[in-house]
DNA sequence: GGTGAAAACCCCTGATC
DNA sequence: GATCAGGGGTTTTCACC
């Protein structure tokens, strides 16, 4: 298990900006919260190093780059047997048209965020992934219409 | 409606690269692709004015900053009148405990990603955005057992 | 329009206190 | 944690195609 006692409040200050603008400059974030530069990227370091931050990445239009489409798709798989579930997670982390893939509780096992550039696309996803898979019971996907707030962000 | 056609495959290139890592160098860049340094940079430059590049981030691992449950939450609104379906846009992007909020087709109207520090914090978010809303039919939840694939990257 | 080369600038890094 | 010096990356300018 992790451990979050390792975080004091100038880190989670500093989380908390990077977490919105991985850009920002050692010398703007102490500036902010009361730090030298060179402590504020000491403190970046470790927290690279200890793996509290997992990536830093750039997030795309998905419009201007011809991903209009998004979907969420919930999988419902025959049984539940771990091979089973072992290979439908590697097909559908392999795939890039899958965002996410969360394997969960309830009636479902999988839900999967699906984008796509058009729906000849999309259906060209479901018979690759979902209907040429003996192992799927069904699923059901819901068309995005509208992408209100997305983000992996997290209250720190 | 934005267009596509201003990215050519240095472009494309350059964008697969910093959606997996925001901090690649211009001159790494450059050398895989064949391009020098300041012509990445002049090309990251115009992607992000561009808003093909909406945002460079730190992504965190939830569990070591505590957030360790999350959860896929559909929602139902009693019906759908515009005014109703805004105000619960807008509560769930103010709601730092919603990371992604869709508005979609289908049975639901709305899907979640929520995370949480533990059961209790779910129970309070859920009573705070859902139990007490008369505008809304019901809701499923779907506790995520495991994350398999997080990203919100694109294939471009 | 685009590129590559070099200088200036800024930021990060490491050593020292 | 702060300060300072050194190295590296980015940004700008410039000449060129």
């Amino acid at each position: 298990m992790t451990e979050e006692l390792l975080l004091d409040d100038f880190d989670r200050q500093i989380l908390r900006r990077v977490q919105a603008d991985a850009r920002a400059t050692g010398e703007g974030i102490g500036a902010d919260i009361g730090l030298s530069a060179a402590a504020v990227q000491r403190r970046l370091k470790r927290l690279r190093q200890l793996g509290v931050i997992t990536a830093e990445i750039a997030l795309l239009d998905p419009a201007a780059v011809g991903q209009a489409m998004a979907f969420v798709v919930s999988v419902e798989m025959e049984r539940e047997r771990a091979d089973v579930l072992d290979a439908f997670r590697r097909a559908a982390r392999a795939d890039p048209n899958v965002q996410q893939c969360y394997y969960v509780t309830g009636a479902a096992d999988f839900v999967l965020m699906v984008t796509t550039r058009d729906m000849a696309d999309f259906e060209a996803f479901s018979r690759r992934l979902l209907f040429d898979n003996e192992n799927i019971r069904r699923f059901t996907t819901n068309v995005v219409m509208a992408r209100d707030k997305v983000g992996l962000a997290v209250p720190v």
